[in-house]
DNA sequence: CTAATTTAAGGTTAATTTTACATTTTAATT
DNA sequence: AATTAAAATGTAAAATTAACCTTAAATTAG
């Protein structure tokens, strides 16, 4: 390793997979992208990272800056790097998934974006570069991450009903679960505080609001309590 | 993202943490360095990828020119990138974990290579760059896999008695089990075969040897068992 | 204002899985 | 022949999971 001066010559980037949950389905946030490579093309939310710019920082600035959306926590899932990737030169990526919740979903398109939407997973399309793989990694730790850790609650208002977990859950995992078990196996773990607060407005009869308790989880958590749907 | 040259000076690495199981202890494989920087420091495998070099190939070959270690399946970790985590420049590196067996345990010094050694996790100490973390992330992945999947096998020989399978699983996950319960689990899972064979020349009631049965295992899961200690 | 519609809420039983636990067997060694 | 060391094995109680249906509360339509 005398000469190292050849290696550096690589790019590196980060590539967001932002779930939402809307409509009963899962959506993902995509861009249109407005400039080359892949102008035109449908691709996720990602860019090049600074050279003097820590890497999980990166993947928060590039989704700000593309789509507004700030403080979204973001978790690192995995690195791409095969030879032909990006038509430019080396580049490797690095994807990142969060989940939002709907109060964020109006995401506006910025520069360098044609335009923004949420799609349904099951409805996206070509994308760009290796997007629809990076895409199918990013759901595949989603399904598992759901099921081994309360991150659900992101995705969903601060309050909620028992009915709108339990959907969020069944289109994430693909199943359909017993509304008793499903109801019983939630409130028995205690995380959720009953905020005495119904549904307004509805055409049959309201339920009860929730809202997860962060606090307890962490509480109970440290003593060994594993979540588990 | 008119002119992108300015984004094409970073270097890529990857860096192996391989785990071994000898004398009831997890191992893993460290080297001492013999170049800068961190020369003359213990870190784990670890090197430049080539600009035109796949990534995850890349953590194959790295071990194999440092270790002799060869057909080593490499399993990818996390990506670390932080700014100052390299003293030559901006180098973002992808920590890979591989499981073997004791037959490969005899690992041989290489150019670039002062000495190599096999360390029980409990006693590794102060690493080069930041490998004390990526050791870390490693060890947490193997910790969460084991229980999911059959990989423990892979740190056994070919043959195996079920009270050292039970061992495995003990150094890993830091628990003592119960005989009983682990051998019912284990063997009411049906993927191990009996190989009517058991231990020679040891001092007390010889046991009996059993193998994984990788076929047996892919066909039943692909029907949705899933395995779990 | 009555009936129809829609979703919320809730408990019991059987089946399965998990946990706890102690004795006998088989080889080598002394 | 006695000792030592680890292997092998089954059962009962407890906990968890799975299956299953009726009544309640609101809005809307007639």
């Amino acid at each position: 390793m005398s000469d190292v001066s050849s290696f550096f010559k690589m790019a590196f980037s980060v590539d967001c997979v932002i779930f939402g949950f809307d409509e009963g389905k899962i959506k993902i946030l995509i861009i249109k992208r407005g400039e080359d490579p892949f102008k035109g093309f449908w691709a996720l939310p990602g860019n090049l990272v600074y050279l003097d710019e820590d890497l999980n920082l990166s993947a928060k600035r590039v989704l700000h800056e593309l789509t507004g959306l700030q403080n979204v926590p973001m978790q690192q899932v995995s690195t791409f790097g095969t030879i032909d990737r990006h038509p430019l030169g080396r580049v490797i990526t690095t994807a990142y998934y969060a989940l939002v919740k709907p109060a964020a979903l109006h995401a506006y398109a910025s520069s360098h974006v044609e335009q923004i939407a949420w799609l349904p997973i099951d409805e996206v399309e070509e994308l760009a570069f290796d997007h629809n793989i990076i895409l199918e990694s990013c759901l595949s730790k989603l399904r598992s991450a759901i099921k081994n850790r309360p991150i659900g609650f992101d995705l969903l208002p601060k309050q909620f009903t028992l009915s709108a977990l339990q959907k969020l859950y069944e289109a994430i995992l693909g199943t359909s679960l017993d509304k008793r078990n499903f109801r019983k196996k939630i409130l028995s773990m205690e995380i959720l505080e009953d905020k005495g607060v119904t549904q307004e407005g509805v055409a049959h009869r309201p339920a009860k609001l929730f809202q997860f308790d962060a606090e307890k989880y962490k509480a109970i958590a440290e003593d060994g309590f594993l979540f588990q749907i």
